[in-house]
DNA sequence: GACATATTTAGACGATTGTATCAATATCTC
DNA sequence: GAGATATTGATACAATCGTCTAAATATGTC
């Protein structure tokens, strides 16, 4: 399990951010236009959240996809289930 | 889900931490001695831990003993689960 | 009470982080 | 190519973080 996962979902931004990519994928600039800072601030975050593997991004003419990874998540989940016992199967399903 | 939660948890030595609780209870000493790090330091990291209800103490004449607060793993993965479909509960069974 | 052990608190310091501004790159349209 | 839009890169700065040392608190033993 890699130190960059856990700095990358350490920040608020950054969580909020993957919970719109839930949603839809959406491009940088639909992303930026959901928080207060800069654009070049949200562009930062994505770059740790990409870094961290998290998000992956792919071109479309001028604009940048982002998408979630979903596996990667699953890897957090099991990382906490293996680890901690942090959830059974059944429980999870009416979470 | 709070913020002090996945900040507590972006530390690899609180990881650590955590999992050396897994095995069994430990005192602050116990835990301390684990780490090349002061032991301050590592009080600083049980308190963290603690603020983010991740581990619960109680003391014991002299030594204070920590374990872990399992339920708030619990609430970790349904968090992902819930907002990211991180892991499917048949699988996770065989990570 | 005096002393030893266990742990935390306080204060300081360097490193990292989140944000800002400005410049640079990439694509599109004309 | 020139200009517009989308996004990132570079740099700076204040705030937070991890660690340290030294002091303070709590308990146990004599």
């Amino acid at each position: 399990m890699d130190d960059s996962l856990f700095r990358a979902l350490a920040d608020p931004t950054r969580r909020k951010i993957l919970e719109l990519l839930t949603e839809k994928d959406r491009t940088a600039g639909e992303i930026a236009e959901q928080f207060p800072i800069a654009f070049a601030s949200v562009s930062h975050h994505l770059g740790v959240l990409k870094a961290a593997d998290l998000v992956a991004t792919e071109r479309e003419g001028q604009f940048i996809r982002y998408r979630l990874n979903t596996t990667v998540f699953q890897e957090v989940v099991r990382y906490f289930m293996t680890r901690f016992g942090g959830g059974d199967q059944k429980g999870a399903e009416n979470a």
